[in-house]
Formats: structure tokens, C-alpha cells, sequence
DNA sequence: CACCGAACTTGATCTGCGTCAATTTCGCCT
DNA sequence: AGGCGAAATTGACGCAGATCAAGTTCGGTG
């Protein structure tokens, strides 16, 4: 029994569909918090990714190479689901690095537990559905953006978007999620 | 009650889990045969994608507009759900086309009809669920490739990963998907 | 089967962004 | 506070793929 219980989470799970007491009590007894620094690899490429996760507190990136260069395809941070979509939807080894970007606070489970839940608890597959559809929407906006806007509006869109982003990621990261190398984000940064 | 029972799409469905009579019937209650000419667009910006539709017969796709030239963003064929994600998932309006590209045979059923699926038949969600993720992983695949290969590499990929599309899709087409003009696929082509 | 428009190919030129290299600035650790 | 390595900026140059233009081939229709 876990001595904080994952509130943020259950808190957030609760707005989308009450949980039965008995759901809520299996969640606690599953849910494991992770303190982690800055920097460790949550997954690597070549393995298989076992555990979902929570954010509590921190910024996360997924981040793939490219010929030897990190190329980053997504940022998560406090209140986020995170789950190597591939490698833990089809549980075949990553091609992904997930890497925390400052120290954190998760919450994780494992892929066996979830399906566990899925099957003892019904009503979860609701909360599972339209998590999944959440994400895929935010993925296809995502994906979206790339392939239609021109660089300089791929990045005044991210601007607006999650102006939040470049107070907490390098520079170096957002120029590879946009596509771009940093020579070039940093040149659209500076033109008037 | 329709003369021709949605039997592919059952079939499909009920490889993923055994389906109880109720659900059985109420999936052909619901579901609406439609045939349709080659060039139809079942979908056009600035309406919410109110159907979700599954393919017996046909191929279509889905595309966006990128200063007045068309973006094909995917194909699919028999076997398939097509939806537009994003407007679809949030009922808002659409920035996508999705179109015939050959006279179809199509199964559909509406927003409101899958959402009292959902309720009435608590097991639904798990292969809602299921099917979310599956379309899921193949949307981030789709995504990776764009983003970690070369133009030529990301052409070879396609040609051995889905070699039927060149016989049933406008090379055109093929090209903006890949992110090319037809003038550079084509020069592609003729490499040796 | 001939016609017409769309699809595809081929060629010439242009350009946005990448690459490589050299500073400058920032942020963290002692 | 000072120093060191990483991050960001700035400059010069090159190239992959876009654009524009002119054929050629293909496919569907009368």
C-alpha cells in the first residue's frame, strides 16, 4: 500500500467517469510513484516498453535517431499519460528513447497490470478508450502540423500553442520536433 | 433490417472477441450499406465528421489542402474504419477530405449511434478500445517514417511495405503522401 | 477507335534549409 | 564568484528537392 496514493491521477481519472470504490482501491494498490533525476531513460531503444506512466511533476520527451542525430518527436509533462505508443500497444522492442527532461515525480504500471484491469474492471475500457482517443487526436494535430505549415509557421504555431514549452526544453529539441536544426530555429528566432 | 447483413465487418469483429447476440443484432440494426461512385467525398472541411465508416469494397483517402495544393495524408482499403480523426473524435469541425478513389461499398454508422453502442454494450469498449490503438500504431509508423527518412528511403519503404497501393492509387497521390511533388517522385522512379 | 483531358515524365533553374566551422552566451557545479 | 562544458548564435557555402515549363503517355468516353 503505497504511502502518498496517486491523487493527481485518480483525481483526473474521476472528471472523465466516477470509479467504483473497488476500482480505486485496485489503482492505488497498483500504481507505483517513481522519483527519478533529470535525465534517466525511462526506455531505450531495443526494449520493450513494460510500463505505462503518470506525470506528477516534470517534462518528458520521446526522442528517436536519425543517422546519430536525436530527432524529438514528443514533449509530456504534469498530468500526462505516457506510453511509447508502438513499442507498448504491440509490446515489441522500441525504436523510442523516453528521457526525462527534468527531475520527476511518475506514476507507472505495467502493461500486464493494465490488461488486468481491463478485464476485471469493464467500465475501465471506457476510461481507456477515450484516453487512447484523446492522445490520437493530439498526435494527428501534431503530425498535421508538420506536414502542412511552412517552418517559420510550424514554429510561430508552437509559440502560441504551448509558449510554456520553451521556458522548460532546450532549443535543440524543439529545432528537431519542429523538423528544423538548431542553426535554422535559431535564425527564425531572430528574424523580424 | 437490412437485405444484406454487414457480414466482413462482423467477421472482423468477431476475431477480435465473441460477440453476444444483442450486440450482434444491434451492429446490424444500425450499420447502413452504402454504394458509392468512385469521387465522393464523404467528407469536406469545415464539417464534423458525423459517420464512422467501414470498408467492403474500395479504396479511399484522406487529404488536406496546403496552399491549394492537395496533401494526402492516408489510404485505406477493404477491411478498414475510416474515420477523420480529429473531427470524428471531437465532433468539431474539419480541416479534411476524405474521398473515393474508386466506386465503394461502404458499412457506416453514425456519432451517436457508436456512442449508444458504447453504453448499451459495456464490453464494445474493449474493442473500441482495441481497434483505437491498432489505428493508433499505424498513424505513428506513418509519422515516423516522415520524419526519420530520406525521400528515396521513405519511397523503397512503401513500395515493400504496401506494393498494392501503386496499382490503385494515382502516383500523384502517392507522391504528396510521401511529402514529394510528382516531378521528384517520378525522377525517384527513374533512379537506378 | 479516335479524341481529349488528366497523369506522368523530362529538363532547366531556383531556393530554403542543412552542413561545417567559429564565436559567444548560458547554466551548473565546486 | 569563477570556470567549464553545453547550448545558442552567426557566417559562408552547398545541395536536395521545389518550381516552372514543355513534352509524352495514359485512360476513359462518345
Amino acid at each position: 500500500m503505497p504511502i502518498v496514493p496517486p491523487s493527481p491521477l485518480l483525481a483526473l481519472l474521476e472528471t472523465m467517469q466516477p470509479l467504483s470504490a473497488e476500482l480505486r482501491a485496485e489503482l492505488e494498490r497498483l500504481m507505483r510513484r517513481e522519483q527519478l533525476p533529470r535525465g534517466t531513460h525511462l526506455l531505450e531503444p531495443g526494449h520493450v516498453a513494460h510500463r505505462l506512466y503518470f506525470v506528477e511533476r516534470g517534462v518528458v520527451r520521446g526522442f528517436y535517431l536519425k543517422d546519430g542525430r536525436e530527432v524529438s518527436s514528443w514533449f509530456m509533462k504534469e498530468n500526462d499519460f505516457i506510453i511509447s505508443i508502438v513499442s507498448f500497444f504491440t509490446q515489441t522492442p522500441s525504436l523510442e528513447y523516453v528521457e526525462l527532461l527534468e527531475d520527476a515525480t511518475l506514476w507507472s504500471l505495467s502493461y500486464g497490470q493494465l490488461q488486468h484491469l481491463y478485464q476485471q474492471f469493464p467500465e475501465f475500457n471506457s476510461i481507456g478508450r477515450r484516453l487512447t482517443e484523446n492522445y490520437y487526436v493530439l498526435s494527428e494535430r501534431r503530425t498535421l502540423n508538420l506536414r502542412l505549415q511552412s517552418a517559420p509557421a510550424r514554429y510561430d504555431q508552437l509559440l502560441t500553442d504551448f509558449p510554456a514549452i520553451f521556458q522548460r526544453v532546450p532549443l535543440k529539441h524543439i529545432a528537431s520536433h519542429l523538423g528544423l536544426t538548431p542553426e535554422t530555429l535559431s535564425r527564425l528566432r531572430g528574424r523580424r
